[in-house]
DNA sequence: TAACATGTATTTGAAAAAGATACATGTTAA
DNA sequence: TTAACATGTATCTTTTTCAAATACATGTTA
């Protein structure tokens, strides 16, 4: 995967865990910048992993994991719909017929492994819970914080 | 950047490295499995970032640096024409009217940043020598270490 | 000087990501 | 009860990215 679903999904998740009223998939979409499917399509992912609750015909998702213990190695990982992070690919056709591309893959692979393994590590050492003070601190620093009050949010009160 | 040219830089490097006689691109396309204006391609990415010398007309490619000095991260930069690492990639159209959409931007930066360099690290911790020692092992298990001579591989001298 | 190799611009094709549309299913509130 | 609204999901289209193909200028080598 290297698409923007997993930067996607931290702001969706930010906003849902700050706002106090439901917020429909058209208004994540608008924040993010893209439409109400790819948010609903998003919610899909996190919702099999465990992380937000929706129903048909009800408004809004709803966060079920506590922000200071969900990482963002869970949510890539719920995004992703996998349980590796592989952030770089191997090329897809080594000849066997040279006897560098016959034994390659199985070098490559393991050398990305260890890497992808700092990776996540990386991923699992931070929270959402992270983001969103990161968040209330661009906020504050930037003189918005009155406007918080209008997404309920609890950034306002911290 | 997320494609196999890092993958494929590191399969062209390791025959470079260890063959004895030049190259040509054509050659090294196929065991690569892609065509010869994709490697020269890739050459002309290491070729600017000072890893191997290579010259119109004439035939293969030089490696310039020592194998158990360049790393991966150098080679990852080199084909990616960047400093920095990225391996996965913000949104691109986060709202401003939304306070979420106008602050999100520098927080999921920095938090990526971080999570890069841990990435480069890994990339930095290890080198080309690595991956073909790890080449030569696989080599051996495989009891294909005569058809080393082929290459002309230092490798079957180790 | 013929054969061959690289450097590079440009075009074409294929695959992946995102956007758009449609609609079934379900909730909520008047 | 029912109209308005929301999500879940399938499908189609558009856009973007990556790789392949083509073409040819530049240069080497035998």
């Amino acid at each position: 995967m290297n698409d923007t679903r997993f930067s996607s999904a931290i702001h969706m998740l930010v906003m849902v865990s700050e706002s106090s009223e439901p917020l429909p998939s058209e208004r994540i979409a608008q924040s993010i910048g893209t439409n109400a499917t790819y948010v609903r399509k998003l919610a899909g992912s996190l919702r099999r992993a465990g992380i937000v609750e929706s129903r048909r015909g009800a408004s809004g998702f709803k966060l079920l994991r506590d922000p200071s213990k969900l990482t963002l190695l869970e949510i890539y990982q719920a995004v992703c719909e996998s349980d590796t992070v592989e952030v770089f690919e191997l090329h897809r056709n080594p000849n066997d017929e040279c006897i560098v591309g016959r034994h390659i893959r199985p070098v490559l692979s393991d050398m990305f492994a260890g890497i992808f393994e700092a990776t996540a590590q990386a991923l699992g050492s931070r929270t959402l819970a992270d983001c969103i003070s990161s968040l209330g601190r661009e906020i504050e620093q930037a003189g918005d914080a009155a406007e918080l009050e209008a997404l309920g949010s609890s950034l306002a009160r911290s």
